[in-house]
DNA sequence: GATGAATGAGAATTCATTCAT
DNA sequence: GATGAATGAATTCTCATTCAT
């Protein structure tokens, strides 16, 4: 996990790197539950060094976070300029259900608090603007039904992902199936219109959790 | 919530009852999160009460999920009876989702190893035996693709359930939506052979998570 | 230390009486700084205990001010009904400074935010009360300079028993000089006008603290 | 503020200085609690740097002290030379206060252990000294009574201004009502005898608090 | 000489679970 | 049989002080 930060002494800087990689392994496997007392073990170094970088824990997971969001907006906007949009939005969408099957942290944030912090609201629009564009261009090819959006798709990555990954420990890659069949869902052929608008940008930004 | 145990005063079977309809209010709200005191102060008993009779949490909370999988099983087995079985997929499919958006409990609880008690397999072996034979008319009758199997079904409404809480808050009934659009990968038209197996029943009876 | 709360089993109620005789003894030594861990020691508890009557610290410390609230409106109110006005000042404020001198904790208090709590409000109120009674009827009696307010006597109880207390390690005993040479200032003999009003009562309930 | 110490380089005695400014500014705002690194942050050194010039943060505390306590001794002195000793204890006496309610660290640190450090001390006596001096004057002027002592004004002072020092967020100001108060108490008209003595020298110098 | 980094020792608080009445 | 009380083990977070660069 590379992180520059400026002005960060040699040892610092490998140490923070240390840090976010523990933290990733260890919410990834453990969930967000994990205590950072965990992390620190991980790491290496005391739990006062963590807190020290990252004064809440909130702030430590969204570090981690906001590093594979960042992740994922990459790659959509590669995919947003791909030759062949219909197979784009497949391979985006089959790689992001991977990186939350891969993550329980992803996973179990998703729809809190973390992200309404400003640096995850850029990402996810920045990540929702390339959806977008490239959304609309499998549209012209034919390649998925008119009526769904940018969100949508990041709904089904999320429900996917979310529920693949409680599958992943019996049945390895069973989420690949899921994949298909609700991709399947998003063609045109066949498709009856949908009765129920998609949520506004609004309420997607709103407090998700209690 | 009637719960029959055997050799039981008036009163203690009356209890029990009470602590299992305020387990089912308090974590279908709370979480799991939910402290066993908020089960017991909405029970109006005392903590050690609830204890009694469930040795631990876990306990409890199983319990509870117990309850809820009897009242799935229970309209799968309706809905497997219904003379039109493609509607009756989409409408069960959709009231299940329904559960699982208005339950934390269910949602949270999906996929931990609280499934992998023998009640619990029964039940879930009960459910997957009513959908499997929907299924299979409701294949018969065109309006369902010949390759998903009732494992598939479950999958697909704990994913919406499970992501449709996630956004119930901000948007309320935005899971409609999604029902909608992943039971349209459902239907025959224009569909194009899985290339992913189903997990067998062995997978999914198998430890699910750490 | 007598408390009385309803319904409360008899051993717990001697368990909150020798948590608040701890927490009485602990803060009246080593001050408010000192740890609930502290109090739970010496009550022969464990911390949970103390934690399961008063959620917080500041509650644990503002019921042992409460009680000792309690106590100085209780003497306020005696001394408001004396036959020699005069003299129940000087005695009454005397008595009111040495028990700030026996406790570091009331000492170190006052003036923060625990005064603010509605109880300690109606206790400060009520003891206010007294006082002011006390003092007009010491002041038709000519013991006390027209000029001074029952708010004043509250600040030179406080003035005197803080500035005492630190004395009293060294040279235990002396702060009854100083409390002579204040009351000294309040006689009539030879006074000549305040130029500055006393606070009012609504500066007094605002917050005071940082 | 100007600090000398010998041997030491033209940066470091700027570091040293800048340091006692900053912890001047840090505790006398947010009282002794403030954090090192507070101290550290406001100078724009690392708290190394402070930790190499003062080992302990006492010693910190300390050397800030001991400077106001300087420019206390020199008020001291220079009012022990003025035309009206009767005016001049009051001014004293009254400035004296102001600079206790504009310093919380002064504030919180009388009674203290760090005023048994020699240097602190021999400023003690230094500007009992010179109170001595000018309260021997004003007695013979006749503006104060001849029963009290030089600690008694040192007593007195440290009263109300920490007391004052509570009320100064509320009630800004209200101190002046009770420095008036106090020193209507040491004039000689109307006064009764103390009957208690003033604490020896040696009481004042014996360890104060635990 | 100076600095930012690291840390160990707490602090308040919570909760599942056991115990005494 | 039922209950409220008690608790030990955790968890997040802070800070004076020491260390490596």
């Amino acid at each position: 996990m590379v992180v520059e930060t400026p002005h960060l002494r040699a040892d610092a800087q490998r140490n923070l790197e240390r840090i976010l990689e523990a933290a990733c392994e260890v919410f990834a496997h453990e969930g967000l539950d994990a205590s950072v007392a965990d992390v620190a073990d991980r790491a290496g170094v005391g739990t006062a060094t963590i807190f020290r970088r990252f004064p809440t824990k909130d702030d430590l997971v969204s570090a981690v976070l906001e590093h594979e969001l960042e992740t994922f907006a990459g790659r959509a906007r590669q995919a947003s300029e791909s030759d062949d949009p219909g197979v784009a939005v497949e391979e985006l969408m089959t790689s992001m259900i991977e990186s939350f099957i891969e993550d329980r942290c992803f996973c179990e944030a998703s729809g809190s608090d973390l992200f309404l912090r400003p640096r995850m609201q850029e990402l996810v629009t920045e990540l929702t603007g390339s959806l977008d564009l490239l959304l609309r261009r499998a549209q012209e090819a034919g390649a998925i039904r008119d009526d769904v959006v940018a969100a949508d798709l990041g709904f089904l990555v999320n429900a996917v992902g979310q529920a693949g990954l409680r599958l992943e420990r019996s049945a390895p890659g069973a989420w690949r199936r899921y994949a298909e069949l609700v991709l399947a869902g998003l063609r045109p052929e066949g498709a009856r219109p949908l009765t129920h608008k998609p949520p506004t940008p609004e309420q997607l930004h709103e407090a998700k959790t209690g």
